[in-house]
DNA sequence: TTTTGATTTAAACAAATGATTAAATCATTT
DNA sequence: AAATGATTTAATCATTTGTTTAAATCAAAA
């Protein structure tokens, strides 16, 4: 006379529902949102709606919480990169394009990443990959035999991947620069950022041109 | 008799000799370097070479203490720029090299500054009028001019800016990311600053041609 | 020389915070 | 139902850190 009983409770052994689930999302939420040092253990248990114990119980410590974080983070974001990067079937200028509106629309939804990324320094080892996939990618053969054919002007890789990230990403690093007061409202920044999906590509093609 | 000491004894009162700028001096080193959070007073009384309680018998709190740092800085910036977008005798194209060219002198000099007013949003006044500044300039009536007059494209003012700035400061706030392991060598990343100087205003005008 | 007021110090306080512990609770198995 | 092992909790610990306190020191004035 259980079988009815066994159908029903299929979930093993959980009181609170999913807590190591709930601490991982608010650890997501709070980290990408205003770093390491600035999130205590008790405001992520708090957000969790879980006791503090608990996230000592499931991860080991703050840090080791954070990195999990932290290394998921890249992770999503160097997929997009490097898929976008070593495809050998598009163009150099589709690339860039492809690679500029991604870039913006995952910022759009997580616009404190980059500032996350770069006030956390703790782990480089995935920053250097990322480094290491521009460097070494179809893009940059790409690159190279543009150059050689003189289709575009003769220019330091580093200056190339500065200009196409750094058109990019600052204006989501300065953020709350443009925000604040007589500033931008968050509708407009997002409005500008559409906007610039489509002209940094065409910027950085003209620069390309130059001698 | 008191005339030859009053003459030798100048100084009134000093023991530790100027210790309120010794501790202005670490606080400046050590806020730079690395933000409010992660700078403990400690660190400030030790790198002074003065006692913990100094410090706050001089200024009052830590905050108090960054405020002063942070007000240093951010007039510091302010005034070079100022004094570029407001003259009234330089073309467009010439700010723009002379805007550049001061912010990377400035940088190379202070490579810290950006992170360091990006991760501290606590005095958000400066930043404002910074902003003010921009976009009620003579720079801007100039951008207009040139619009009307058919010299340049038609641009969003707030892109022109971020583009100039972007491309200026945002390598300094990624810095680490490009001189870790097999990345740059602070020398390279200087002399690398030093041709964008030259490169960002051709690119910037290159830019201004897009349609 | 004594007094005075500014400067400096060592010590301590109080709050915040990451982590641990020991006991309680609950679902499952025996 | 009792035992078992995983999960959860309240309470506590230990350290860090900004700040304060009370006393000591020192240079100048009286």
């Amino acid at each position: 006379m259980l079988y009815f009983n066994e159908m029903a409770t299929v979930k093993k052994k959980k009181k609170t529902d999913g807590a190591e689930e709930k601490i991982l999302s608010a650890a997501r939420k709070l980290f990408t949102e205003k770093g390491f040092d600035a999130v205590k253990t008790r405001d992520i248990a708090k957000e969790a709606g879980i006791n503090l114990a608990l996230l000592n119980y499931y991860f080991r410590s703050k840090e080791n919480l954070f990195v999990i974080i932290m290394k998921e983070n890249m992770a999503k974001f160097m997929e997009v990169i490097t898929k976008i990067v070593d495809n050998e079937e598009t163009s150099l200028e589709q690339k860039i394009e492809v690679l500029v509106a991604n870039y913006i629309d995952i910022l759009s939804v997580n616009p404190d990443m980059p500032l996350f990324v770069i006030r956390n320094s703790r782990i480089d080892d995935q920053r250097m990959k990322m480094r290491g996939k521009f460097m070494n990618s179809y893009f940059m053969e790409q690159v190279q035999d543009s150059i050689k054919k003189g289709k575009i002007e003769n220019i330091n890789p580093a200056n190339l991947i500065l200009n196409i990230v750094g058109l990019t990403i600052f204006p989501f690093v300065a953020h709350r620069m443009f925000q604040s007061a007589n500033g931008f409202t968050q509708k407009e920044f997002n409005e500008l950022m559409q906007e610039r999906k489509k002209l940094i590509p065409k910027w950085i093609e003209a620069m390309l041109k130059v001698k």
